[in-house]
DNA sequence: ATTGCAAGTCTTGCTATACAAGGTTAGGCT
DNA sequence: AGCCTAACCTTGTATAGCAAGACTTGCAAT
């Protein structure tokens, strides 16, 4: 198994969560997460942003915008919501539990 | 999004590795291992370790070893391989550099 | 004007994983 | 013989990330 394909396998329900920790410190819009994810390693493409930005829509953790009044294209910003806020938070509490656990195994593998 | 929802997502490409750290401390039946992780909280039912192993045997990550000698039925016991610990040590790292990604965006939307 | 380019959003088809539920086999105990 | 439990495995489902690319719009150069 490559290296890109275990990281792939990670990033399997951590993305969005990672989205809602960008969005908490303001609005941005959907290349501009990209980017930010992209420099972290978060994702491999836009093409798992999108499909997932359309997700954390429908289940009102995100709130878009059109922003048609700056210069270039229209942007799309999304903007965290209350509901949001409290599911990054559900989700801090079982990182943290989760990691503990697969940290401690590992530490006792070496 | 339920806590446990989000637990189940977490453990995508984790699990496998949790096994192979099992392992690194010597064999184990099949059981045993879902005894393990379910202490730890990383499987949910034995529905994900079968077909996980089986996987993993396929893949040349463990080497099972039918025993027979005991008391009661016969037990399927695993062991690590030399590609299994290749690959362990390979997820770590990977492992290691994310969690760091993740923990970095989660502290700072604090 | 027209052509070309780049930014930006979104779609399609694919693969892989964990899970719930239940089926199967074999030994032990009464 | 009959039941219970340990132990193993199978089937079907939902979902997530990804690669590749389609579509649209503004801008810049020719």
């Amino acid at each position: 198994m490559s290296e890109e394909r275990i990281a792939t396998n990670l990033r399997k329900g951590v993305l969005e969560y990672c989205v809602l920790a960008l969005l908490s410190h303001g609005e941005k819009y959907g290349l501009e997460l990209a980017g930010d994810l992209t420099a972290r390693e978060l994702i491999a493409s836009e093409g798992s942003l999108y499909p997932l930005l359309a997700r954390m829509r429908e289940n009102g953790l995100v709130e878009p915008r059109w922003d048609t009044s700056g210069t270039g294209r229209p942007r799309r910003y999304y903007a965290i919501t209350q509901h949001g806020s409290e599911q990054l938070a559900t989700f801090t509490r079982v990182w943290v539990s989760l990691g503990a656990q697969v940290d401690a195994l590992l530490e006792g593998s070496r």
